[in-house]
DNA sequence: ATCTTGTTTCAAAAATTATTGAAAGTTTTA
DNA sequence: TAAAACTTTCAATAATTTTTGAAACAAGAT
């Protein structure tokens, strides 16, 4: 396997990833190129070695720059618009938290929390869904937290201690 | 909201999160209807609740079961089958990661110790592309790691300890 | 002012994923 | 052994998501 065919299945296999996790598959190959590249990359580089249309490298640049995983970049004297990525992989992860959290996590706590607050007479049915909309709850704000840690957390920091939390 | 409109929401609710998440709806959905059940649902209950089809229901629900968030129970004197969900929201959570951890962080580890060894000249490319690819397999088993220690954690215990780091 | 270079938009098409429903399969009962 | 009760399968269909590509838009160069 040379260099190339290398950057070829990690782009492949970023795309594949971020697919199963609800990502677009072309989001997740653009950023795995820009964080594998060198220097910044134009539409045109991108459409062409992802072949892929205008269109579509337009769209999902923007989608990596709304997740302020990817920026855009000017080159001295040219016109066309470039893209760098974050290279900082816990960086990258933190970013990634952060933006699920709020957009998936906060919101269904929020749900959650109207639900459990419900009216009715206290029989078993009402006390039995209570009691699991409260654990499901009770889960989502403890990992609300330790996203909020991670966010604040330097990368070996974190990993010392997780490593020292499970030894013991 | 009654009861029966707020167990509605809760059902929604996490077929949408399944589906941010790359599960599909219908499993996600009946899941939660059988995390509320009070007693064993049959396939003719999950399609009643759901408006869905036989055959959607009997494939998710056998879906639920390769994940080992779904078990099947007989009752006595009858012939349909029942299921039942696991209700320990700790126990479920620890489940979906061991799952995942296996079929996607698993292979995509294996993926990089791979493209990690590449042979060639060892120029300024190459040594970027081994030491980006080097610091996410480093996430990645990091990740692992912390997956392993909840699933041999106590819920209590876990975030107790989760707490006190954040805190210090 | 208009040409050139480049970006954005978005309706239509394609690709992917999920769902249906009827036929085939299985097990129990009579 | 045949009918009844129930489950599974899977090709066809539907729904959803992604992608295309051409037109509209924007801004600098001539």
């Amino acid at each position: 396997m040379n260099l190339k065919e290398a950057k070829q299945q990690f782009v492949q296999a970023w795309g594949a990833l971020g697919t199963q996790w609800g990502i677009n598959k072309t989001m997740a190959q653009i950023h795995a190129l820009l964080l594998l590249a060198n220097e910044p990359l134009s539409t045109e580089d991108i459409m062409e070695q992802l072949s892929i249309s205008r269109g579509n490298a337009n769209m999902n640049v923007r989608e990596l720059m709304e997740w302020a995983l990817a920026d855009k970049v000017f080159k001295f004297g040219e016109r066309k618009d470039y893209f760098i990525a974050e290279k900082d992989v816990w960086k990258i992860a933190r970013q990634v938290a952060k933006i699920r959290k709020k957009r998936e996590l906060e919101p269904i706590i929020r749900l959650l929390e109207q639900i459990e607050n419900i009216e009715g007479i206290k029989n078993d049915e009402l006390k039995a869904f209570v009691k699991i909309v409260h654990e499901v709850r009770r889960l989502a704000v403890n990992a609300e937290r330790l996203i909020d840690g991670i966010v604040k957390s330097e990368d070996s920091w974190f990993w010392d201690k997780v490593f020292k939390l499970f030894s013991k």
